[in-house]
DNA sequence: TAGTGGTCTAGACCACCGG
DNA sequence: CGGTGGTCTAGACCACTAT
């Protein structure tokens, strides 16, 4: 008779976790294989996988085939976190949000775009400027370019009404992408719209994705003084 | 008879994320459940489970007991990093690694500090400021504070030879934390361990851990200028 | 309250890799 | 080659919630 022992796997999980901090098992040493924790533990052997599948995923623990389930000597700290959609973010402090259109153009992408696109010669694409604000304050300056033919509806946008950001992460899916977060001093052009001097420390986000080998869209944001990225871990 | 179909539930992920993209299912649109997809795709249920807690988690889906599974509307960008040890951050870019202890002493701890740390009232905490180095030149700032109740075993360290980051990542495990990202411009201290100007834009990460409500440590991080924080997405 | 995802079980075979 | 994790299957019951 079946007889699920109404433990989640979640709770197996936490009792493994607690078991590494506790100091039961020490860095490196070999937990018992799944099947034996499935006894020990009175559970089936794939609910004890279920839970070492998220310590492995948490960077806690290391499988190999054959080599067994080892704990970490060197464990890494991995982040999480999301980029929601700008007006979200603005929203959820309770601010009011706002955009605005600067530019938008159809042109060449300079090299470094083209470098960041993996474009083996230029294409034209289209160029959007556009400034997000809270509370009608400057929150994040947008330099984007989108591939025309990877996002061919977009030129049917208005985008002096609708941010690129929106319609292309609700209306193009991208398989993958890539982040790169670092800080900038603002040169006169990015300081003025976002109100602050030139070179004073902003955070910048560097975004580009691909739909399988198809560029789509690559983007430089940079925050206005005072912006943080959170993360959980 | 047991006949498994041959397709890992990474490729019935991969079908079902395909048929998104293509725009068969429009964001906002409810996805056949489980077991019809199951029946199409020729599979278990527990295979197109194993598939859709992977989009979910990714953020392509939302999935709702009785609502089904529909292709979110505002899919976020979720993207996953790893922070490693500094040792094989730098050492993976084939540069020689160095570290440089500059303070170690007991103290208490200032409120933006014990605010971190949610610490109702100061307590003594060992507080550390060390230079980890690239090839011998400054690559990141470290100003520290470390719970004596979490981690009592640091104070046997020789913190001149080994750092506490490296220590506390072995020796003390956390069960959760925060990060947080910014830029700021370096002051006149930071610059001359770092060896730029004051004032440059630098890249900075605070990072606070806890085992269960315990505080075990915070950290803010100043990188050299120069630094890019990576994540793929 | 009915329908859907969430989880568990027991068993099987496979893929990888260390000894 | 043998042992371990990885995955699949079929079936069952549970938990949540949209209707």
């Amino acid at each position: 008779m079946t007889v699920p022992s109404r433990q989640s796997w979640r709770t197996v999980r936490d009792r493994i976790h607690a078991a590494i901090l506790s100091g039961q098992y020490r860095p490196g040493a070999r937990l018992p294989r799944d099947a034996d924790l499935a006894e020990a533990l009175d559970c089936a052997r794939s609910t004890v996988q279920r839970a070492m599948q998220d310590l492995a995923a948490a960077g806690l623990v290391d499988r190999r085939r054959r080599g067994g389930t080892r704990v970490r000597t060197d464990p890494v700290t991995r982040a999480t976190f999301d980029i929601p959609i700008l007006r979200h973010e603005v929203e959820s402090t309770g601010a009011r949000y706002g955009y605005q259109l600067i530019r938008r153009q159809t042109a060449s992408p300079p090299r470094p775009v083209q470098a960041a696109l993996d474009l083996p010669e230029p294409v034209p694409m289209l160029h959007v400027e556009a400034l997000h604000l809270a509370d009608a304050r400057p929150y994040m300056f947008e330099d984007r370019w989108i591939s025309l033919q990877a996002a061919p509806g977009i030129t049917r946008i208005d985008l002096a009404r609708h941010s690129a950001n929106e319609w292309l992460v609700r209306n193009i899916r991208y398989t993958h992408g890539e982040m790169m977060f670092f800080a900038s001093a603002a040169d006169a052009r990015v300081a003025g719209f976002l109100d602050t001097a030139p070179g004073t420390a902003l955070f910048v986000q560097d975004r580009t994705t691909w739909a399988g080998t198809r560029p789509i869209t690559t983007l430089r944001a940079t925050a206005a003084p005072g912006y943080r990225l959170r993360a959980p871990i």
